[in-house]
DNA sequence: TTGCAAAACAGACATTTGTCTGGTATACTC
DNA sequence: GAGTATACCAGACAAATGTCTGTTTTGCAA
Protein backbone atom coordinates (compact mmCIF):
# COMPACT_ATOMS: atom_id res chain seq x y z
CA UNK A 1 0.00 0.00 0.00
CA UNK A 2 1.03 3.67 -0.73
CA UNK A 3 2.31 5.43 1.88
CA UNK A 4 -0.33 7.89 3.32
CA UNK A 5 0.52 11.33 2.39
CA UNK A 6 -0.55 14.65 4.92
CA UNK A 7 -4.13 15.61 3.70
CA UNK A 8 -4.47 17.33 0.65
CA UNK A 9 -0.85 16.79 -0.38
CA UNK A 10 -0.91 14.39 -3.01
CA UNK A 11 -4.65 16.15 -4.12
CA UNK A 12 -2.57 19.11 -4.84
CA UNK A 13 -0.36 16.85 -7.13
CA UNK A 14 -3.14 15.82 -8.62
CA UNK A 15 -4.80 18.89 -9.33
CA UNK A 16 -1.21 19.72 -10.95
CA UNK A 17 -0.87 16.54 -13.01
CA UNK A 18 -4.79 17.29 -14.23
CA UNK A 19 -4.32 21.08 -15.11
CA UNK A 20 -0.83 20.64 -17.66
CA UNK A 21 -2.76 17.27 -19.16
CA UNK A 22 -6.05 19.46 -19.93
CA UNK A 23 -3.61 22.29 -21.20
CA UNK A 24 -1.48 20.15 -23.11
CA UNK A 25 -4.50 18.87 -24.93
CA UNK A 26 -5.99 15.62 -23.60
CA UNK A 27 -7.08 15.40 -19.95
CA UNK A 28 -6.40 11.87 -18.22
CA UNK A 29 -8.60 8.95 -18.02
CA UNK A 30 -9.40 8.30 -14.06
CA UNK A 31 -7.17 5.51 -14.35
CA UNK A 32 -4.03 7.29 -16.02
CA UNK A 33 -4.66 9.32 -12.43
CA UNK A 34 -3.93 6.41 -11.03
CA UNK A 35 -1.03 4.56 -13.03
CA UNK A 36 0.82 8.27 -12.84
CA UNK A 37 0.72 7.93 -8.85
CA UNK A 38 0.97 4.51 -8.48
CA UNK A 39 -2.30 3.94 -6.75
CA UNK A 40 -3.42 0.21 -6.08
CA UNK A 41 -6.96 1.04 -6.52
CA UNK A 42 -8.62 3.28 -9.26
CA UNK A 43 -11.21 4.94 -6.32
CA UNK A 44 -8.20 6.15 -4.83
CA UNK A 45 -7.43 8.38 -7.86
CA UNK A 46 -11.26 9.29 -8.48
CA UNK A 47 -12.08 9.76 -4.54
CA UNK A 48 -9.36 12.99 -5.16
CA UNK A 49 -10.39 13.66 -8.37
CA UNK A 50 -14.10 13.88 -6.94
CA UNK A 51 -13.07 16.32 -4.19
CA UNK A 52 -11.24 18.26 -6.46
CA UNK A 53 -14.71 19.01 -8.60
CA UNK A 54 -16.41 19.30 -5.17
CA UNK A 55 -13.78 21.91 -3.81
CA UNK A 56 -14.18 24.02 -7.28
CA UNK A 57 -10.37 23.24 -8.50
CA UNK A 58 -11.95 20.87 -11.65
CA UNK A 59 -15.12 20.67 -13.46
CA UNK A 60 -16.47 17.31 -15.19
CA UNK A 61 -18.76 16.18 -17.11
CA UNK A 62 -20.86 12.70 -16.14
CA UNK A 63 -19.84 9.63 -17.60
CA UNK A 64 -17.74 10.39 -20.74
CA UNK A 65 -14.46 9.55 -20.71
CA UNK A 66 -11.40 12.17 -19.90
CA UNK A 67 -14.49 14.04 -18.99
CA UNK A 68 -12.56 16.51 -16.57
CA UNK A 69 -12.01 20.11 -17.60
CA UNK A 70 -10.70 23.36 -16.44
CA UNK A 71 -13.35 25.54 -14.20
CA UNK A 72 -13.46 29.32 -15.10
CA UNK A 73 -13.67 30.35 -18.81
CA UNK A 74 -10.17 30.35 -19.29
CA UNK A 75 -10.08 27.58 -22.44
CA UNK A 76 -7.66 27.31 -24.80
CA UNK A 77 -8.91 28.32 -28.52
CA UNK A 78 -8.27 28.57 -31.91
CA UNK A 79 -8.11 32.24 -33.15
CA UNK A 80 -8.56 32.29 -36.98
CA UNK A 81 -5.36 33.86 -38.87
CA UNK A 82 -7.18 35.98 -40.89
CA UNK A 83 -5.78 36.89 -44.52
CA UNK A 84 -6.62 40.64 -45.68
CA UNK A 85 -9.58 42.25 -44.22
CA UNK A 86 -11.61 44.11 -46.71
CA UNK A 87 -14.84 45.62 -46.84
CA UNK A 88 -17.79 43.78 -46.10
CA UNK A 89 -16.30 42.91 -42.42
CA UNK A 90 -14.64 39.90 -40.37
CA UNK A 91 -17.40 36.98 -41.78
CA UNK A 92 -15.77 36.60 -45.07
CA UNK A 93 -12.30 36.83 -43.48
CA UNK A 94 -12.89 34.35 -41.09
CA UNK A 95 -14.33 32.11 -44.07
CA UNK A 96 -10.41 32.27 -45.64
CA UNK A 97 -8.42 32.44 -43.02
CA UNK A 98 -4.93 31.57 -43.02
CA UNK A 99 -4.88 29.21 -40.32
CA UNK A 100 -5.15 29.16 -36.37
CA UNK A 101 -3.18 30.22 -33.68
CA UNK A 102 -3.50 29.16 -30.04
CA UNK A 103 -5.23 31.47 -26.95
CA UNK A 104 -6.27 31.68 -24.25
CA UNK A 105 -10.17 33.21 -24.15
CA UNK A 106 -11.29 34.75 -21.33
CA UNK A 107 -15.49 34.84 -21.43
CA UNK A 108 -17.03 34.28 -24.18
CA UNK A 109 -15.35 36.76 -26.18
CA UNK A 110 -14.51 36.78 -30.11
CA UNK A 111 -11.10 36.89 -31.31
CA UNK A 112 -8.93 36.71 -34.49
CA UNK A 113 -5.48 37.79 -35.73
CA UNK A 114 -3.98 39.52 -38.12
CA UNK A 115 -0.30 39.70 -39.47
CA UNK A 116 1.02 43.30 -39.43
CA UNK A 117 2.04 45.18 -42.22
CA UNK A 118 4.43 47.73 -42.98
CA UNK A 119 6.24 49.85 -40.29
CA UNK A 120 3.33 52.05 -38.94
CA UNK A 121 3.63 51.19 -35.63
CA UNK A 122 7.32 50.34 -35.32
CA UNK A 123 7.34 53.13 -32.16
CA UNK A 124 5.18 50.56 -30.31
CA UNK A 125 7.05 47.70 -30.43
CA UNK A 126 4.67 46.48 -33.79
CA UNK A 127 6.65 45.30 -36.30
CA UNK A 128 6.17 44.62 -40.16
CA UNK A 129 5.61 40.31 -39.67
CA UNK A 130 4.16 40.21 -36.43
CA UNK A 131 0.87 38.84 -35.47
CA UNK A 132 -1.70 40.85 -33.61
CA UNK A 133 -4.27 38.98 -31.67
CA UNK A 134 -7.11 41.56 -31.40
CA UNK A 135 -10.86 41.20 -29.17
CA UNK A 136 -13.66 42.17 -31.57
CA UNK A 137 -15.81 44.94 -30.33
CA UNK A 138 -17.48 47.84 -32.27
CA UNK A 139 -15.68 50.53 -29.89
CA UNK A 140 -12.90 51.55 -27.96
CA UNK A 141 -10.86 54.19 -25.77
CA UNK A 142 -8.88 56.72 -26.54
CA UNK A 143 -4.93 55.26 -26.41
CA UNK A 144 -6.46 51.62 -27.28
CA UNK A 145 -4.46 50.36 -30.14
CA UNK A 146 -7.15 48.70 -32.38
CA UNK A 147 -8.00 46.84 -35.86
CA UNK A 148 -10.28 49.37 -37.55
CA UNK A 149 -11.58 49.28 -41.35
CA UNK A 150 -10.72 52.27 -42.99
CA UNK A 151 -12.85 52.41 -46.65
CA UNK A 152 -11.80 48.70 -47.92
CA UNK A 153 -8.57 48.35 -45.81
CA UNK A 154 -7.83 46.73 -42.74
CA UNK A 155 -5.33 49.25 -41.06
CA UNK A 156 -3.78 48.32 -37.09
CA UNK A 157 -3.13 51.82 -35.14
CA UNK A 158 -3.51 53.52 -31.62
CA UNK A 159 -7.46 55.55 -31.30
CA UNK A 160 -7.70 58.81 -30.04
CA UNK A 161 -10.89 60.13 -29.52
CA UNK A 162 -11.38 63.85 -29.85
CA UNK A 163 -14.44 66.02 -30.11
CA UNK A 164 -14.64 65.52 -33.43
CA UNK A 165 -14.53 62.32 -33.86
CA UNK A 166 -12.22 59.83 -34.12
CA UNK A 167 -8.34 59.67 -35.25
CA UNK A 168 -6.29 57.01 -35.63
CA UNK A 169 -2.40 57.77 -34.89
CA UNK A 170 0.57 55.70 -36.65
CA UNK A 171 3.08 54.75 -33.47
CA UNK A 172 6.15 56.29 -36.31
CA UNK A 173 6.77 59.90 -37.14
CA UNK A 174 6.99 59.27 -40.67
CA UNK A 175 3.23 58.51 -40.81
CA UNK A 176 0.77 60.91 -40.00
CA UNK A 177 -2.65 60.76 -38.31
CA UNK A 178 -5.61 59.31 -40.43
CA UNK A 179 -8.69 61.28 -39.76
CA UNK A 180 -11.74 59.18 -41.13
CA UNK A 181 -15.04 60.13 -42.03
CA UNK A 182 -17.33 58.22 -39.64
CA UNK A 183 -18.81 56.75 -42.17
CA UNK A 184 -15.91 55.29 -43.46
CA UNK A 185 -14.69 53.78 -40.97
CA UNK A 186 -15.72 51.19 -38.56
CA UNK A 187 -13.59 49.61 -35.21
CA UNK A 188 -13.36 45.93 -35.77
CA UNK A 189 -11.80 45.54 -32.49
CA UNK A 190 -9.32 45.83 -29.62
CA UNK A 191 -5.65 44.47 -30.19
CA UNK A 192 -4.81 42.84 -27.16
CA UNK A 193 -1.60 40.53 -27.86
CA UNK A 194 0.96 40.92 -29.93
CA UNK A 195 3.21 37.66 -30.76
CA UNK A 196 6.57 37.49 -32.66
CA UNK A 197 7.80 34.66 -34.02
CA UNK A 198 11.41 34.59 -34.56
CA UNK A 199 11.73 31.07 -35.93
CA UNK A 200 9.95 29.11 -38.12
CA UNK A 201 6.19 29.74 -38.48
CA UNK A 202 5.96 31.11 -42.04
CA UNK B 1 -29.52 6.79 -44.82
CA UNK B 2 -27.64 9.86 -45.17
CA UNK B 3 -27.13 11.29 -49.42
CA UNK B 4 -23.97 9.90 -50.38
CA UNK B 5 -21.37 12.64 -51.05
CA UNK B 6 -18.50 12.93 -53.48
CA UNK B 7 -15.87 10.96 -52.58
CA UNK B 8 -13.40 12.73 -50.19
CA UNK B 9 -15.61 15.67 -49.27
CA UNK B 10 -17.15 14.24 -46.21
CA UNK B 11 -13.60 13.42 -44.90
CA UNK B 12 -12.77 16.63 -45.49
CA UNK B 13 -15.12 18.27 -43.67
CA UNK B 14 -14.58 15.35 -40.57
CA UNK B 15 -10.88 16.44 -40.97
CA UNK B 16 -11.76 20.14 -40.00
CA UNK B 17 -13.87 18.78 -37.27
CA UNK B 18 -11.46 16.24 -35.70
CA UNK B 19 -8.83 19.07 -36.31
CA UNK B 20 -10.45 21.93 -34.36
CA UNK B 21 -11.57 19.61 -31.75
CA UNK B 22 -7.93 18.46 -31.11
CA UNK B 23 -6.87 21.73 -30.92
CA UNK B 24 -9.35 22.85 -28.66
CA UNK B 25 -8.28 20.46 -26.27
CA UNK B 26 -10.46 17.82 -26.10
CA UNK B 27 -10.19 15.08 -28.73
CA UNK B 28 -13.81 14.01 -30.32
CA UNK B 29 -14.89 9.87 -29.83
CA UNK B 30 -15.61 8.07 -32.79
CA UNK B 31 -19.42 8.29 -31.71
CA UNK B 32 -19.15 12.07 -31.17
CA UNK B 33 -17.94 11.88 -34.67
CA UNK B 34 -20.78 10.32 -35.95
CA UNK B 35 -23.08 12.23 -34.20
CA UNK B 36 -21.92 15.90 -35.31
CA UNK B 37 -21.97 14.47 -39.01
CA UNK B 38 -25.28 13.31 -38.54
CA UNK B 39 -24.19 9.29 -39.58
CA UNK B 40 -26.26 6.55 -38.44
CA UNK B 41 -23.93 3.90 -38.22
CA UNK B 42 -20.54 4.75 -35.81
CA UNK B 43 -18.56 2.86 -38.48
CA UNK B 44 -19.13 5.11 -41.37
CA UNK B 45 -17.45 7.77 -39.20
CA UNK B 46 -14.63 4.97 -38.16
CA UNK B 47 -14.36 4.44 -41.90
CA UNK B 48 -13.48 8.27 -42.72
CA UNK B 49 -11.28 8.64 -39.10
CA UNK B 50 -8.85 5.19 -40.85
CA UNK B 51 -8.80 6.23 -44.06
CA UNK B 52 -7.33 9.82 -42.48
CA UNK B 53 -5.01 8.02 -40.32
CA UNK B 54 -4.12 5.87 -43.35
CA UNK B 55 -3.08 8.88 -45.35
CA UNK B 56 -1.58 10.89 -42.53
CA UNK B 57 -4.06 13.46 -41.98
CA UNK B 58 -3.92 11.92 -38.33
CA UNK B 59 -2.34 9.77 -35.77
CA UNK B 60 -3.94 7.80 -33.54
CA UNK B 61 -3.46 5.41 -30.22
CA UNK B 62 -5.02 2.13 -30.76
CA UNK B 63 -7.53 1.30 -28.13
CA UNK B 64 -7.51 4.05 -25.83
CA UNK B 65 -11.21 6.77 -25.89
CA UNK B 66 -10.41 10.29 -27.71
CA UNK B 67 -7.02 8.79 -29.15
CA UNK B 68 -6.80 10.70 -32.36
CA UNK B 69 -4.15 13.40 -32.48
CA UNK B 70 -2.40 15.72 -34.61
CA UNK B 71 0.54 14.50 -36.91
CA UNK B 72 3.89 15.49 -36.67
CA UNK B 73 4.90 17.14 -33.35
CA UNK B 74 3.38 20.34 -33.43
CA UNK B 75 1.42 19.66 -29.73
CA UNK B 76 0.38 22.51 -27.46
CA UNK B 77 1.96 22.85 -23.99
CA UNK B 78 2.58 24.27 -21.13
CA UNK B 79 5.66 27.08 -20.94
CA UNK B 80 6.92 27.77 -17.76
CA UNK B 81 7.45 31.40 -17.16
CA UNK B 82 10.05 31.71 -15.15
CA UNK B 83 10.56 34.47 -12.26
CA UNK B 84 14.22 35.26 -11.92
CA UNK B 85 16.62 33.06 -13.44
CA UNK B 86 19.92 33.25 -11.62
CA UNK B 87 23.29 31.19 -11.39
CA UNK B 88 22.17 27.30 -10.59
CA UNK B 89 20.77 27.30 -14.09
CA UNK B 90 17.46 26.67 -15.09
CA UNK B 91 15.79 23.56 -12.67
CA UNK B 92 15.75 25.84 -9.61
CA UNK B 93 14.00 28.33 -11.84
CA UNK B 94 11.52 25.92 -12.93
CA UNK B 95 10.65 24.78 -9.64
CA UNK B 96 9.24 28.11 -8.27
CA UNK B 97 8.08 29.69 -11.82
CA UNK B 98 5.22 31.86 -12.21
CA UNK B 99 2.93 30.51 -13.83
CA UNK B 100 2.78 28.60 -17.23
CA UNK B 101 1.68 30.17 -21.15
CA UNK B 102 0.47 28.17 -23.82
CA UNK B 103 2.52 27.20 -26.74
CA UNK B 104 2.80 25.17 -29.74
CA UNK B 105 5.59 22.86 -29.34
CA UNK B 106 8.05 21.30 -32.55
CA UNK B 107 9.94 18.13 -32.17
CA UNK B 108 10.86 17.70 -28.36
CA UNK B 109 12.04 20.87 -27.73
CA UNK B 110 12.00 22.27 -24.20
CA UNK B 111 11.01 25.43 -23.78
CA UNK B 112 10.75 28.30 -20.93
CA UNK B 113 9.38 31.78 -20.64
CA UNK B 114 10.94 34.90 -19.07
CA UNK B 115 9.06 38.70 -18.53
CA UNK B 116 11.66 41.33 -20.00
CA UNK B 117 13.12 43.71 -18.11
CA UNK B 118 15.11 46.70 -18.98
CA UNK B 119 14.80 48.54 -22.08
CA UNK B 120 17.85 47.20 -23.41
CA UNK B 121 16.53 45.28 -26.48
CA UNK B 122 13.62 47.82 -27.51
CA UNK B 123 15.28 48.78 -30.64
CA UNK B 124 13.93 45.34 -31.60
CA UNK B 125 10.38 45.33 -30.68
CA UNK B 126 11.17 43.68 -27.43
CA UNK B 127 9.91 46.05 -24.72
CA UNK B 128 9.66 45.92 -20.62
CA UNK B 129 7.10 44.05 -19.37
CA UNK B 130 6.96 41.74 -22.87
CA UNK B 131 7.32 37.52 -22.45
CA UNK B 132 10.10 35.69 -24.56
CA UNK B 133 9.75 32.36 -25.38
CA UNK B 134 12.92 30.66 -25.69
CA UNK B 135 13.87 27.17 -26.66
CA UNK B 136 16.69 25.57 -24.33
CA UNK B 137 19.78 24.97 -25.91
CA UNK B 138 23.67 25.77 -25.19
CA UNK B 139 24.84 27.04 -28.08
CA UNK B 140 23.20 29.44 -31.31
CA UNK B 141 24.70 31.39 -33.72
CA UNK B 142 25.37 34.83 -34.88
CA UNK B 143 22.59 37.17 -34.73
CA UNK B 144 20.49 35.08 -32.87
CA UNK B 145 18.52 36.57 -29.66
CA UNK B 146 19.22 34.27 -26.59
CA UNK B 147 18.61 33.92 -23.22
CA UNK B 148 22.32 34.00 -21.46
CA UNK B 149 23.38 33.61 -17.79
CA UNK B 150 26.12 36.18 -17.27
CA UNK B 151 27.53 35.88 -13.74
CA UNK B 152 24.47 35.62 -12.06
CA UNK B 153 21.72 37.27 -14.11
CA UNK B 154 19.79 36.00 -16.66
CA UNK B 155 19.98 38.56 -19.78
CA UNK B 156 18.53 38.75 -22.78
CA UNK B 157 20.79 40.11 -26.17
CA UNK B 158 21.55 39.53 -29.44
CA UNK B 159 24.99 36.99 -29.58
CA UNK B 160 27.12 37.80 -31.56
CA UNK B 161 30.34 35.70 -32.56
CA UNK B 162 33.98 37.01 -32.73
CA UNK B 163 37.17 35.26 -33.31
CA UNK B 164 38.03 36.13 -29.48
CA UNK B 165 34.76 34.42 -27.98
CA UNK B 166 31.08 35.85 -27.91
CA UNK B 167 29.49 39.25 -27.30
CA UNK B 168 26.13 40.00 -26.24
CA UNK B 169 24.81 43.40 -27.74
CA UNK B 170 21.67 45.33 -26.63
CA UNK B 171 19.62 46.85 -29.51
CA UNK B 172 19.55 50.41 -28.13
CA UNK B 173 22.10 52.63 -28.54
CA UNK B 174 21.95 52.98 -24.78
CA UNK B 175 23.41 50.41 -24.25
CA UNK B 176 27.52 48.83 -24.62
CA UNK B 177 27.86 45.53 -25.56
CA UNK B 178 28.72 42.92 -23.36
CA UNK B 179 31.80 40.70 -23.48
CA UNK B 180 31.76 38.04 -20.77
CA UNK B 181 34.79 35.96 -20.38
CA UNK B 182 33.58 32.23 -21.47
CA UNK B 183 33.24 30.97 -17.72
CA UNK B 184 31.03 33.83 -16.52
CA UNK B 185 28.61 33.26 -19.45
CA UNK B 186 26.23 30.63 -20.43
CA UNK B 187 23.65 30.69 -23.05
CA UNK B 188 20.44 29.33 -21.64
CA UNK B 189 18.37 29.31 -24.90
CA UNK B 190 17.37 30.91 -27.95
CA UNK B 191 14.18 33.05 -28.26
CA UNK B 192 11.77 31.77 -30.40
CA UNK B 193 8.66 33.88 -29.62
CA UNK B 194 7.97 37.32 -28.13
CA UNK B 195 4.73 37.81 -26.42
CA UNK B 196 2.78 41.41 -25.26
CA UNK B 197 -0.23 41.48 -23.46
CA UNK B 198 -2.36 44.87 -23.64
CA UNK B 199 -4.48 43.20 -21.53
CA UNK B 200 -4.97 42.13 -18.80
CA UNK B 201 -2.82 38.95 -17.79
CA UNK B 202 -0.71 40.40 -14.68
C1' DT C 1 -10.03 4.29 24.89
C1' DT C 2 -13.71 5.97 21.39
C1' DG C 3 -14.97 8.57 17.55
C1' DC C 4 -14.03 10.73 13.33
C1' DA C 5 -11.91 12.06 9.10
C1' DA C 6 -8.69 11.41 5.39
C1' DA C 7 -5.89 8.32 2.59
C1' DA C 8 -5.54 4.22 0.44
C1' DC C 9 -7.08 -0.50 -1.11
C1' DA C 10 -10.07 -4.51 -3.27
C1' DG C 11 -13.31 -6.02 -6.20
C1' DA C 12 -17.07 -5.57 -8.83
C1' DC C 13 -20.59 -3.45 -12.16
C1' DA C 14 -22.30 -0.32 -15.85
C1' DT C 15 -21.53 2.86 -19.41
C1' DT C 16 -18.80 4.61 -22.87
C1' DT C 17 -16.09 3.77 -26.53
C1' DG C 18 -13.11 1.28 -29.93
C1' DT C 19 -13.40 -2.49 -33.03
C1' DC C 20 -15.26 -5.97 -36.00
C1' DT C 21 -18.27 -8.64 -39.55
C1' DG C 22 -21.37 -8.19 -42.87
C1' DG C 23 -24.65 -5.75 -45.80
C1' DT C 24 -26.82 -2.00 -49.29
C1' DA C 25 -26.40 1.79 -52.58
C1' DT C 26 -24.17 4.63 -56.01
C1' DA C 27 -20.78 5.57 -59.38
C1' DC C 28 -17.14 4.50 -62.39
C1' DT C 29 -14.37 1.38 -65.55
C1' DC C 30 -13.59 -2.54 -68.31
C1' DG D 1 -22.98 -7.22 -67.35
C1' DA D 2 -18.91 -8.02 -64.06
C1' DG D 3 -15.69 -5.84 -61.21
C1' DT D 4 -14.17 -2.35 -58.19
C1' DA D 5 -14.18 1.57 -55.27
C1' DT D 6 -16.47 4.71 -52.18
C1' DA D 7 -20.14 6.08 -49.03
C1' DC D 8 -23.11 4.51 -45.85
C1' DC D 9 -25.81 1.36 -42.69
C1' DA D 10 -26.94 -2.54 -38.98
C1' DG D 11 -25.76 -4.98 -35.23
C1' DA D 12 -22.75 -6.99 -32.26
C1' DC D 13 -18.51 -7.79 -29.29
C1' DA D 14 -14.61 -6.35 -26.49
C1' DA D 15 -11.76 -3.14 -24.37
C1' DA D 16 -11.45 1.10 -21.96
C1' DT D 17 -13.36 3.84 -18.64
C1' DG D 18 -16.57 5.81 -15.10
C1' DT D 19 -18.90 4.45 -10.98
C1' DC D 20 -20.14 1.96 -6.88
C1' DT D 21 -19.90 -0.73 -2.19
C1' DG D 22 -17.20 -2.04 1.36
C1' DT D 23 -12.67 -2.48 3.98
C1' DT D 24 -8.14 -1.20 6.09
C1' DT D 25 -4.81 2.07 7.86
C1' DT D 26 -3.26 6.25 9.85
C1' DG D 27 -3.56 10.47 12.37
C1' DC D 28 -6.01 13.58 15.38
C1' DA D 29 -9.03 15.07 18.95
C1' DA D 30 -12.45 14.63 22.50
Amino acid sequence: MSPITPPGETRERIYRFVRRRILEGLPPTVREVKEAFRFRAVQTARQHLERLVAEGSLVKVQGKARLYRLPGRVETLLVPLLGRVQAGGLQVAIEECEGYLLAERRGSEELFALRVQGESMSGAGILPGDVVIARRQPEASSGDVVVALVGDEATIKTLRLSRDGIELHAENPDFGPIVPRPEECTILGKVVEVRRYLEGFA
